[in-house]
DNA sequence: ATAGCTGCAAAACCTTTGCAATCAA
DNA sequence: TTGATTGCAAAGGTTTTGCAGCTAT
């Protein structure tokens, strides 16, 4: 249940922050923007500040609620997704700037490896592959 | 020869272009900024605007001549560096803000083929992982 | 000659912060 | 009650842009 997740956080349970929340699970699949998450919460009855939604979101990604990724596509800004079960990469096409999810265990063993090799343990990692449609053969 | 690199790209050879590269290239192995490129050529005869070396850099990254990352540390401001021949990755040390390269030939191959099985050609990547360095065991 | 390039200052953009009022615990 | 939280407006930092003058070809 989300307000828990709040309150393991240390956050307390108020509506603004279980405003974002309920934004990000109904985004589901989606990478929103704070900015984003802001207008969605204009059309509905309960509006959230937009310097409260960037403190929100900054603070659960410190929770690890969210995560966060800077794609170079989205050259300015942010944007965030509910952290999910299961750790997945991003694909995205340069072309019609659509995001892909994927998963795939041999390059998370490999980066552990790698990280291990070099003495480090690794904490996060973010991998994107910019793609563009293969013309059909 | 560099002049000749930007020829090809179709970018008229200037001054200002020139101090750009030559900054990258004394910079091997660093990430910089705009605004550190900018800081060192102050310090020199010829100085460059600030807009310019935005806009050069730009192009030299449309034209394939420099990388540019947005790595999660520096939350705002994306780094630059000369296109190496072999492609590398990158491993942040989160409490330091040290970066580290690698090369991995199996995580590479690993990526062509996903891009490959989703009906894709892979365009380009980006790889960082965020480590910690481990206690000695 | 002329399309492209530059510098400056201003604007645009995303994000953070100060502060007084409000709220959860 | 009281420290945390919020909204607003202002400030901050990075990057882009308009424009008049300059330059490479």
């Amino acid at each position: 249940m989300s307000k828990q997740d709040l309150k393991s956080a240390g956050l307390k349970v108020t509506l603004p922050r279980l405003r974002v929340l309920e934004v990000l699970r109904d985004a589901e699949g989606e990478h929103v923007s704070a900015e984003e998450v802001y207008k969605r919460l204009l059309n509905s009855d309960e509006a959230v500040g937009l310097a409260t939604v960037y403190r929100v979101l900054t603070q659960f990604h410190s929770a690890g609620i969210v995560d966060r990724h800077h794609f170079d596509d989205n050259h300015a800004h942010a944007v965030y997704e509910l952290s999910p079960d299961e750790h997945h990469d991003h694909m995205i096409d340069v072309d019609t700037g659509e995001i892909t999810e994927f998963v795939n265990g041999q390059i998370e063993q490999l980066q552990e490896q790698i990280a291990r090799d070099s003495g480090y343990e690794l904490v996060d990692h973010e991998l994107v592959l910019y793609v563009r449609k293969r013309p059909d053969s």
